[in-house]
DNA sequence: TAGGTACGTGCCTAAGT
DNA sequence: CTTAGGCACGTAC
């Protein structure tokens, strides 16, 4: 008998022999490991008074105390494979019979009912198969364990004329540090360094670098673009060479997706692919892009060898090497590699995707799917209440949910401003006012109603249980400096609110994001009120936050008296929503920052009115004074630099009760004279290809329908300029640049933000003579 | 290979002078 | 030539 703790890091099933098999695959205390499982039966549930049409495959019809959500009682279909699960499925909706729940994956429900998040014990008879055990049907269970993966970072260069160049990797886990470069070469040439392999052939290179991998047995590879670059050119170049591609456990195929739209998917047994662009973004990293090279530079300070400003010259640069020195080549090749693991490691990013998976028990690659997040919870907690939840259903909404306010802002300079906001507001509403799908279905016992009368049972629930239990791991992940934990339950937790609003989720019923968001304008309001009768001015707030203004000047110490008013808004709360609504209040308004300065700027079209979500404030940061622009073009990646640079040093002058007319004008002298031509470039995003933009043809895509067909063909964003001729792709020549163009779009209209303060303007300042030169 | 709503801004286009 | 409405994008929370 055999006992090993392990990870699972991936799972697929398969209909063999007329029998369903669910395989895991992952990493154990003794190394990685497969599971089969033949004995689950894939199924769903119908209603008890269902009568079957003909042509159902067969199925093992079982009653459980179990009801839907209406309250009719429901029977389980057991199938012997998945394809009579989808026959069935569609024979009964066919003939209109609903079933519940026949869209979740067996290999989910196989984890979910037995409470296993990612980390298992596996108790069974364990053969060991060439380094990998191999478990028959064990005895499973949720445990405590938390490997460090073996990472390998991959990256390939490429001639232009398609020829594959070099591979390397560069893997680390606790133990060791491996480095190889495998390149296509003559073997006495350049005297190559250890970690570089010189191979006859393409062939070669594929062959050896796919046992040299298999050897190494990583867990997880991650690399730049790695699936829809790397890996699908070495895909097809196996395909060439007639060579098995065959990087998973157990020497299974890698097989590689493209869905339009969503980006590349890759999938093999046992082992994960991490992206990195992809997963940032997902973790709600921001950079000016993601190009290796920049998000290298911003996070480690370092950048390539071969600087990659210019693609053109890369690609030469490249070739240039691999004909004259290969191990310049290997090196430049080498560092790309670990630069990523860099990045990685300096983010902590396969710890955050690691964390994602044990909070949510998806396998690491489902992790962004909230819904299913969702599901993987709430399915077996609604079980074991009693209720079966239907399949994800085709919804449309009858009206749009009305979310957070957003308070008229009052325009103009202000001076010592405090921001107070409400911590993870909506999660604390839901644990607050008891609020989840299954107390909405119950609301009938102990009831509490909220404000704008939506009933939930005070009694019977299971999401505000959870929450506590997140929020509390939080404190303590915050405590012990686990950033990567605190981050991945700060992730989930602001998902359950979204996913509760989904018509995409099984879950979806309107009440519960209109209770939601109707408390949180309620609990804003009632704290503004407050906050108000204690003699003070609120400015602005927003869904969660609120500004105050001390007009009366600045008196004490600032802290003190933010932890102050702080503390009687929350007794205050507490009281009012005890006597209300008969619950205990769990909402925490805190004392967020403090600005020296604050401004809110008027709305450009808004007669005279505040603009929402957009401000600027001057705030202590590590002792020194700092601008804090939100929601304002410095913020903004499809204004250009030159607009982002003139609003900084604008609003840093102006913050210095500078005199900023002398300034500006000289500013715009410069760009005239050319100064600033390198920041003059736009960068928008294509949502879809240039050419099915129809209804208006915005500048973007003006530019973007002048580039190349093969090379717009994926585009995902352009950049642009605009000339004399209009907007003109960055890639095509553009000398002749519409200089007044960039005055009277990017600088003219920050600028009007402040003169008008002081009661000047633009044209008046820059005196129209001028300008009639251009 | 489906978390949400609220909002500002610039530009295009078609309808009104 | 001016204006209103809608589209597209990016952002705040």
């Amino acid at each position: 008998m055999e006992i090993q703790k392990g990870f699972i890091l991936t799972g697929n099933w398969e209909d063999n022999d007329q029998q369903h098999i669910i395989k895991f695959y992952g990493v154990g205390e003794k190394g990685p490991f497969e599971i089969l499982i033949n004995n689950f039966l894939p199924l769903f549930f119908v209603e008890r008074n269902a009568a079957f049409p003909d042509g159902m495959p067969a199925f093992k019809r079982n009653p459980l105390k179990l009801k839907n959500f209406g309250g009719q009682d429901v029977d389980a279909l057991y199938f012997k494979t998945q394809k009579d699960l989808f026959k069935a499925k569609d024979a009964l909706s066919q003939a209109g019979i609903r079933t519940y729940e026949a869209d979740v994956r067996s290999t989910e429900r196989y984890l979910m009912e037995r409470f296993i998040f990612g980390q298992v014990e596996v108790t069974g008879k364990g053969e060991n198969i060439d380094g990998l055990w191999v478990f028959k049907n064990p005895e499973i269970k949720s445990a405590k364990y938390n490997p460090r993966f073996k990472v390998l970072s991959l990256d390939i260069e490429t001639g232009m004329k398609g020829e594959l160049y070099s591979i390397a990797v560069h893997q680390k886990s606790a133990s060791e540090d491996i480095k190889k470069v495998f390149m296509v070469g003559e073997k006495n040439e350049n005297r190559p360094e250890h970690h570089l392999s010189l191979l006859d052939s393409e062939e070669l290179v594929l062959r050896s670098f796919l046992s040299f991998f298999h050897k190494i047995d990583p867990d997880i590879i991650i690399g730049w673009h790695v699936i829809g670059f790397d890996l699908s050119f070495l895909e097809n170049k196996c395909r060439k060479y007639k060579i098995p591609f065959n990087l998973g456990r157990g020497h299974s195929k890698l097989i590689i997706q493209e869905k339009k739209g969503a980006g590349y998917f890759a999938k093999m047994d046992g082992r994960i692919i991490v992206d990195g662009p992809p997963t940032m973004r997902g973790a709600g990293f921001q950079f000016e892009n993601f190009k290796l090279d920049t998000v290298a530079h911003e996070l480690l300070g370092e950048g390539k060898d071969i600087s990659s400003e210019n693609s053109a010259d890369k690609v030469g640069e490249i070739e240039r090497r691999f004909r004259e020195d290969k191990n310049a080549l290997a090196l430049y090749n080498l560092l790309d590699c670990t630069l990523v693991l860099d990045i990685f490691e300096k983010t902590k990013l396969i710890e955050l995707v690691q964390n994602q998976s044990i909070l949510s028990g998806l396998m690491l690659d489902r992790i962004g799917v909230s819904t299913a997040a969702f599901d993987f919870f709430m399915l077996p907690k609604i079980h074991r209440k009693g209720f079966v939840a239907s399949n994800i259903l085709d919804i449309n909404r009858e009206s749009p949910n009305q979310g957070g306010t957003v308070l008229q802002p009052q325009a103009g300079l202000h001076e010592h401003v405090l921001v107070f906001d409400f911590k993870s507001l909506y999660p604390s509403i839901m644990r607050t006012f008891k609020i989840d799908p299954l107390s909405r279905l119950l609301a009938k016992e102990d009831p509490i109603k909220t404000p704008a009368g939506i009933a939930f049972s005070s009694s019977n629930h299971v999401l505000p249980k959870r929450l506590e239990e997140l929020m509390n791991r939080r404190e303590e992940a915050k405590l012990e400096g686990d950033e990567p934990l605190s981050k991945a339950i700060k992730i989930l937790m602001n998902s359950f609110y979204g996913v509760m609003g989904s018509t995409n989720s099984r879950f979806y019923h309107a009440d519960l994001p209109q209770a939601i968001s109707g408390i949180g304008r309620w609990v804003l309001e009632e704290a503004i009120t407050f906050i108000k009768t204690q003699g003070y001015e609120v400015i602005y707030g927003d869904t969660d936050s609120v500004f105050v203004s001390l007009n009366a000047g600045l008196w004490g110490n600032i802290n003190q008296l933010g932890n102050q008013l702080v503390e009687k808004t929350n007794t205050h709360l507490m009281k009012k929503i005890k006597r209300e609504f008969k619950v205990d209040s769990l909402l925490d308004l805190q004392f967020e920052k403090y600005y020296r300065k604050f401004y809110l700027p008027k709305a450009r079209n808004g007669g005279g009115e505040g603009a929402k979500k957009r401000y600027a404030g001057l705030l202590m940061k590590d002792g020194k004074e700092e601008i804090n622009f939100v929601g304002m073009e410095y913020v903004r990646s499809d204004w250009t630099k030159l607009a982002r640079n003139f609003q900084f040093e604008l609003f840093q002058r102006f913050f210095n009760d500078e005199n900023v007319e002398q300034w500006v004008k000289s500013f715009v002298d410069q760009v005239k004279n050319h100064q600033y031509d390198s920041d003059l470039v736009y960068k928008k995003r294509l949502t879809k290809r240039p050419e099915e933009y129809t209804s208006n043809i915005p500048p973007h895509v003006k530019a973007a329908l002048q580039i190349n067909e093969s090379k717009r063909k994926n585009l995902k964003s352009v950049e642009y300029v605009i000339t004399s001729r209009g907007p003109v792709p960055l890639v095509n020549d553009h000398s002749d640049l519409d200089y007044e163009h960039y005055i009277q779009r990017q600088v003219k209209p920050l600028a009007e933000d402040i003169l008008a303060i002081s009661g000047s303007n633009f044209d008046d300042l820059m005196g129209g003579d001028q300008l009639a030169l251009f």
